[in-house]
Parts: C-alpha cells; sequence; structure tokens
DNA sequence: GCCATAAAGGATACTGGTGTCTTTAATGCT
DNA sequence: AGCATTAAAGACACCAGTATCCTTTATGGC
C-alpha cells in the first residue's frame, strides 16, 4: 500500500469541499463524510488534522463547518501525505535497516530510490488544484460513492 | 510503506540463505533470525510461507532447516512480494475507489499509474540472485544487525 | 525403536490504524 | 441569555499485521 486509507479519506475530502466552494463556503462533516461513503467520526477527526496543520480551516456553530485556506490548491500532495501518513516512509530503507544509505546501500536501495524519487516528484510537483476537472459530475463521480444525484440534491436543504 | 515489514524480513531472509549456500545446504531459522535481529518465531512463519509457495525448500529434522530452490535466484522480486504482501496495491486505487480505471479514473489515477508501473517493472526485471554482491562481508552487514564476526563464528558451532 | 532436532501448525497477546460514541467548547440565531 | 448547531476532544471497540509460545509432525543418528 503506498498510502494509507486516511490519506484517500483525506484527499478526497479536500476535493469535494473544493468542488463545493464555488457556492458555498463552509461544508459540513456529515455531507462530506456521506458523499464520499465515508465513515462520519473518522472523515472529522481527519478533517481535524487537516485544520490544524491549515491546510483547512474549521468553524463551529451553525452554518459552521469546513472551507479551503487561501493557499490549500496551490499545495502540493505531497503536504497532504506529510499530515496524515508522514514522510518517514520517503526516508527508511524498504528492507527497515537502520544503516542504509548511498553509501551503505541495503540490497534493494539504487532500484528503491529511484522509485522513491520518482514518487516524491509526482507528489511535489502535483498540486491539490491540480487534480481539479472542469466537469463537476464527472469528478464527483471520482471521489464519490453516493449518486451525482442525490449529492447536489443534498444541497438544497 | 511500500512493502510490509515482512517482506523486509523475507528478502533478507532468502538472500542470508543464499549467501550461506556455498558452505552449507541446509540453514536453520535460528541462525538466520538472529543473525538478521529479526523475531525468531516470526521469521519461522515467514520462511514457511516462502516454502509452501516452493521459492525455499523445507526439511524438518536434525541437519534440517530452509535451502534455496533450484530457481530461486533467477526469480524476480515481485514473486517474494506476491508471496508476503500479495499483488493487490498494483492493482487498486490509491484512493480506493472501487470503480477507478483508465476511462473513469481518479483524481490521482494518471500520477500513481506511471510510478506503479515503474515499481512493477523494477520488481519484475530483478531477480533475487541480481541482489546478491560479490563481497560477503559487505553483503551481510548490508542485510545483518547482528556483527560479521559473530555470524562466521556461528558457522562453526 | 528411541531420542534429539528442527519445521509445521495452532493459540494467544501486542500494536497501530480504523471506526464509533459521548462529552465539551465555540458560534450564530432568536 | 438561552438554544440549536457544529467542530474538538477524549474514551473505547475492532481488525490486521506483528510477535510469542506451545504442541505436533517429520527426520536423522544411535
Amino acid at each position: 500500500m503506498l498510502f494509507s486509507k486516511s490519506f484517500g479519506y483525506a484527499l478526497r475530502g479536500v476535493l469535494y469541499i473544493a468542488l463545493m466552494q464555488d457556492e458555498r463556503k463552509w461544508i459540513q462533516v456529515d455531507e462530506v463524510a456521506g458523499s464520499l461513503g465515508v465513515p462520519r467520526y473518522f472523515m472529522g477527526k481527519i478533517m481535524k488534522r487537516m485544520a490544524k496543520e491549515h491546510l483547512l480551516v474549521s468553524s463551529k456553530g451553525p452554518y459552521g463547518g469546513f472551507t479551503l485556506n487561501e493557499d490549500t490548491l496551490s499545495k502540493p500532495l505531497l503536504e497532504v501525505v506529510a499530515i496524515i501518513d508522514g514522510l518517514s516512509s520517503f526516508h527508511s530503507c524498504v528492507l527497515r535497516m537502520q544503516e542504509c544509505n548511498s553509501e551503505n546501500p541495503c540490497p534493494m536501495h539504487a532500484q528503491i530510490e529511484e522509485v522513491k524519487v520518482r514518487l516524491k516528484g509526482v507528489l511535489e510537483s502535483t498540486t491539490i488544484g491540480d487534480l481539479l476537472r472542469t466537469d463537476k459530475k464527472e469528478f464527483i463521480k471520482s471521489i464519490a460513492t453516493q449518486s451525482i444525484d442525490s449529492i447536489l440534491l443534498n444541497q438544497h436543504t
């Protein structure tokens, strides 16, 4: 597994909020979790962590919820990885050897290093905003489990 | 985490056996686990799984242990991954979307697919034998936690 | 056949990620 | 000020990977 389950929830959550941003500023956990088919309370904890790291902004009380920060869309995907999974896998050896580095490499070091550099490069050069697509319905379909109609319907309630 | 902890144990175990093969045919779990600094009973279970898949051969009783199969060194690393971790991460979406594929891709599909193909390529094109190095002492150092001297010493007991 | 040795197999505990629920704190509305 | 709403925070359950121990099975040497 490249990333944790939480990372998937986190990124999809941010993208969902970004998607709804043009209509409403504050989006509630209930709606995000419901639309994405993610456990309600678990989603809440994940979004809280992102808010704590200023990738999201939260507001309590009626009409509160979560919203993007000014710079959220320009942040690289690696930021989400760092917040949710941490970056240890990029720095540590796949064979878990303590002393693995370019001078004293583990047997897989060279082969894996190349892949890790590449993956890190993708995550650094791709921003959250880069992932957004123009077709809203198509985009929702790619991150949500609920039907598009029921999601768009919920917006009026 | 690209691979599980077990995968690291497994690969290092196979390499250790390969390394000792020129002197002795059958290597015991006790020695492998001791040399590599891996939990004894856990290592046993991992090696058993590899034996079941014919990546290793096992023999019970006195002077028994594990040894390489005829074709072990020519097997690609992906074989070890398949036995220990399974290949599901290569086939499934990082955002865990059920319906993610090239026709209906998740937002990260294109970027990740490239990395996954590359990683899989490395694991397919690199054999276990490819990882072996000529300098035995250097090689042991790269997969073991115990001192080289104490390992070489144990061979005589 | 008996004994010692080593893997096989099963039972159990630990740990971190995942998932659920309840209580507390903050905020907007009346 | 009081109430309703929403996130924050903490407690707890669950599960899969990890780790440990014990019993059983196979095998070689005597």
